[in-house]
RNA sequence: GGCGGCGUAGCCAAGUGGUAAGGCAGAGGUCUGCAAAACCUUUAUUCAUCGGUUCAAUUCCGAUCGCCGCCUCCA
């Protein structure tokens, strides 16, 4: 049984697709041309680790992530520069891309741009016009929020009682709409010089939400399962995709939809405006590993706030070296046994079993770590004292895959080979220690580490890793 | 003003109506030429405060204090 909670309802839900064993899953991406500080990539993980947990409980996915190029200030610098959107954003997009990948995410099946959905946008917008969900108002094309009652239904907003210490912006707007809250599906473009795109209604470019609505349903069809984002997205993003959606086809859009909390920097919230936020490579230049961000930004369940502190990433690269070495020790251990230690066995077994009762609870990824955790511990234990295995080994790392299938936490698998001459180093290292020339053999094990290589001397022989 | 979240050890935090997961850091120990790694032991009579309900509350209810988010095209 998997459950989340889901944003529409307001409660925690049992996961049924609308097609058995098939999921359709939309995340809204960033807008290309920020640079994506790191609580950005805290959605992109968790949209990730749905991603694969899905896949992890069999489902086939269609998962779908936009990369939003459509932005005033994107269309204006390309028109400035004389160039196309697409080389525009290009090299934004694959620096963005290059960080999503570092982080252990997976690509999403699709990941569609705005800009090469003009049509499909305009499609619904007529829609929209011709069932009294929308008008034209001084050339420019507007959502008619009285025509959908349901409204608000996401973000639970009332505009009844919300003026007072909020928004003046409401009142203030500029445009000439019948309700304040109505808002832009097409703006009119004046001059056809200005860049824009040409519709039925009128030369333009398309307002800020229309796009989500557009290709979700292209990719995914007019009812999908799972619509997931930042909670700021809530409202009014998600909201508005709704609205138009549903305006459109009368039809539910998305059935769940899952919002991730954000995060806060020593107890301060990370934005822009505050000025505080740090992006995946400035941590990467203070040396900081990409797999203890992403331990650090999944540790907490994602609907908690986490607060991010460097004291805390600190511990996450500790906690991930242990857990990297664990795999290694198994995969290095010897194993001149055959046979099956059923204490192991059991032991395993229950470990797997508690992983996925606790990401079956609401994606609970603490409670998922800590199964890990215990089953690294009492492993030690058990080897330390008893050794492992054949069957074992073939268990415990059949058993980190199916963790690491999830989470993505463990990394690639170390190479295997290493050159001769750091071979020889070792090899001359230990005939110095056979000899007790400690000095000699320190000299040559500092010397491994300036070429990325630790030593350590186990009862069973030195081992390696790399740093 | 409207809607919502949070306050648990030095830090990050899970959690439940029956008496506190996990990680990091710290301390002591085993092992080691040293180091590293690993292992063992240890660190909250207590879960913001005050009331209430209950045989029993950190967990439910109320109040108070503190922090945060959205309502403003930052995930």
């Amino acid at each position: 049984m998997f459950r989340f909670y889901n944003t529409l309802s307001r409660s925690v839900e049992e996961f049924r697709p609308i097609e058995d064993g098939k999921v359709r899953m939309y995340v809204c991406g960033p807008t290309v041309w920020n640079f994506a500080h790191i609580g950005n990539f805290r959605t992109f993980i968790f949209g990730d680790i749905l991603r694969r947990y899905l896949k992890f409980k069999g489902y086939k996915l269609t998962h779908v992530m936009n990369l939003t190029d459509i932005d005033d200030r994107i269309i204006n610098e390309a028109s400035a520069r004389n160039i196309s959107i697409d080389e525009f954003t290009e090299p934004y997009a694959q620096y963005f891309l290059e960080d999503f990948d570092a982080l252990g995410n997976e690509r999403p099946e699709i990941i569609p741009r705005a800009t090469h959905h003009i049509p499909e946008m305009i499609e619904i917008i007529s829609t929209l016009l011709a069932n009294g969900h929308a008008y034209e108002s001084d050339g420019s094309i507007y959502y008619r929020i009285t025509a959908f009652p349901e409204y608000g239904k996401l973000s639970k907003i009332s505009f009844s009682g919300n003026k007072a210490g909020g928004s003046e912006r409401i009142d203030t707007d500029k445009y000439d709409k019948e309700d304040a809250r109505d808002f832009a599906l097409w703006k009119l473009v004046g001059p056809d010089d200005q860049p824009g795109w040409d519709a039925p209604f009128g030369r333009g470019r398309p307002g800020w939400h229309i796009e989500c609505s557009a290709m979700s349903m292209k990719y995914l069809g007019e009812t999908f399962d799972l619509h997931a984002g930042g909670q700021d997205l809530q409202f009014p993003h998600h909201e508005n995709e709704i609205a138009q959606s549903e305006g459109a086809t009368g039809k539910l859009f998305a059935k769940y939809w899952i919002h991730s909390e954000f995060l806060k920097i020593d107890d301060v919230t990370m934005s822009k405006s505050k000025g505080n936020f740090f992006t995946f490579r400035d941590l990467k230049e203070q040396g900081y590993s990409p797999l203890a961000i992403r331990y650090l930004l999944l540790s907490v369940p994602y609907r908690r706030q986490l607060n991010f502190t460097f004291e805390g990433l600190q511990g996450a690269e500790s906690t991930v070296e242990r857990l990297r070495s664990f795999r290694q020790r198994i995969r290095e251990s010897r194993t001149d046994d055959f046979g099956v230690n059923s204490i192991l066995d059991e032991r395993v077994g229950s470990s797997l079993q508690d992983f996925e009762v606790a990401m079956d609870d609401d994606l609970n990824t603490a409670v998922a770590l800590a199964a890990i955790h215990d089953l690294v511990r009492d492993v030690n234990t058990h080897m330390q004292a008893h050794g492992l295995l054949e069957r074992d080994q073939e268990l415990l790392l059949a058993a980190i895959t199916k963790f690491d299938s999830v989470l993505g936490i463990f990394g690639t698998a170390d190479s295997e080979i290493l050159d001769d001459d750091i071979e020889a180093l070792i090899a001359e290292r230990q005939a110095a220690r056979n000899n007790r020339d400690f000095a000699r053999s320190d000299e040559i094990r500092d010397l491994l580490v300036e070429k990325g290589i630790i030593l350590e001397d186990t009862k069973d022989g030195v081992r390696w890793k790399r740093k």
